[in-house]
DNA sequence: CTGAATCCAGATGGATACTG
DNA sequence: CAGTATCCATCTGGATTCAG
């Protein structure tokens, strides 16, 4: 105990764990795209995020963005319209979540390029 | 057409589906796990990694290891030993989730402490 | 408009045992 | 050591219908 190498692995395992950590959270077919639409809208509303995410239906949407809710990463603000409408906000928490978009935003634009033309 | 609002909303559909792109290669109980694990030590064996990641079972690294390979973002090396010894590295393109990574792991330990500490 | 409820096929993933 | 094969429970997610 207390060797270089045997310390270096625990903080690799920690490392690991964090990063699993991160992406419980964010695992789940829409949820980063759900939290893009939100991101630089600032506010969104059910509806739109509905049509800005290609594919998800209402039963996914309603179900990732309470979990999005729980994990504190977006509010919900029902507002007194005739018939509601609902709007999603990031958490100052989940604003800390744009680094990570934007890079994920640029890499996948990249991977596209490379997978398709090989 | 031609409108800015249109124009904008247009800009932003693309960036979601870049997003999306990048989720559907990391999504996955254990693909950020494992590159992780890949990426710190530059090289690492089948074993090593299923000692890294915890909770993984060798079904699921062989299966999601064989993903990243499609995906262009590990390769593969057998080693002539006695019995044979795999190691698996990242690509020059799965290098450039380094970022990404990082990022995570540092969200993830925040993340961690604002759930639990609340 | 914003969901919740139900139904159901198919994917996911763990446990275990086996192979070269 | 590095997987593969099989079995099987659970989870996921789409389609559809209903509700406040």
């Amino acid at each position: 105990m207390g060797c270089k190498i045997e310390e270096f692995q625990q903080e690799q395992k920690k490392r690991i764990r964090a990063v699993q950590d991160s992406m419980d959270v964010l695992n789940g077919k829409w949820k980063i795209a759900i939290i893009s639409s939100i991101c630089c809208y600032g506010k969104r509303r059910f509806s739109d995020i509905l049509n800005d995410v290609e594919g998800v239906s209402n039963r996914m949407l309603s179900k990732e963005l309470k979990e999005l809710e729980i994990n504190q990463l977006v509010t919900r603000t029902v507002l007194p319209t005739q018939p509601i409408t609902v709007e999603y906000e990031l958490t100052e928490h989940g604003n800390t979540l744009q680094t990570i978009i934007s890079n994920l935003t640029d890499w996948g634009t990249v991977h596209r390029k490379k997978i398709a033309g090989k």
